[in-house]
DNA sequence: GATGTAATACTACAGATGTAATACTACATA
DNA sequence: TATGTAGTATTACATCTGTAGTATTACATC
């Protein structure tokens, strides 16, 4: 969907700014990365149509200001950077990056038993659908 | 450790076409990368040499060919990429991330059993080392 | 209608990356 | 020693990104 090459961190701060908000003015989303780095607006600006430009915004025109908002959603975002890691930097291998997190420190403690309640979720939804998954790769 | 911006996808199959054998020559790895880029020897030279500038990579001289060898393991690549993603696309929220991939259609029925069990271990390693987390990092 | 003001549009520039041509160098060997 | 030949070094250029100055436009209002 998000077509290219990842979102950098910039552009996915702009990115996160619209979806909290849903849509917004250039100097709204340049308030509110006010608090993580101090930009000029007509950096903003810019971020913004490019941005758009690579169809991830629209806007519309409300008197002289321009109104963004997002084409994609952050879950869309969010699965496809998941899946180009784990096709890139993984090789393919999800059960390797899904054990890098659980090994790494950025697992708190509490976290498990979600992850285990979700596997639980999962396991329900495949059960009963297993005689159809011929041959794949 | 990989500072600076995420390694691109080109940068990535150089430094795994070294992981892969150890370490390499230029045209080594030019020979590698053929079976998915038809680039010029130059070019696989250049991108080593941006690498070592960037610290990923060193090279040792033998005759007049350069070997290069990653300073940097696999391992950490992509501990690096998944805390950053985690943090930065995620915000942190790891539970997100896992419950992305397993909801993902990238997840094969059989994965589900592997990460179950790296789950159970997991938490056999928690349980008893509950009260010492002092201050590491 | 002149002017302040807030918007966007345009232009610019530096650094990273993808890509490679060309230049230079050193060795083998006829 | 002249000449391939295989290496690396240098230079180049386009695109993307971060960053922002300046230009232009459109209102409001005196």
């Amino acid at each position: 969907m998000t077509d290219g090459p990842l979102l950098s961190d910039l552009q996915l701060s702009v990115m996160q700014a619209l979806w909290q908000r849903g849509e917004g003015t250039v100097s709204e989303i340049h308030e509110a990365l006010l608090t993580q780095r101090d930009l000029a607006v007509t950096t903003v600006a810019t971020l913004l149509s490019r941005l758009e430009k690579r169809g991830l915004l629209i806007h519309r025109v409300t008197g002289r200001q321009f109104v963004y908002r997002p084409t994609v959603t952050e879950e869309d975002v969010r699965q496809d950077v998941v899946s180009r890691v784990a096709d890139r930097v993984f090789r393919g291998d999800v059960t390797e990056l899904v054990c890098q997190l659980l090994s790494a420190r950025e697992l708190a403690p509490g976290d498990l038993d979600r992850v285990k309640s979700l596997i639980r979720e999962r396991e329900e939804q495949t059960t009963g659908e297993e005689a159809e998954d011929d041959a794949r790769d």
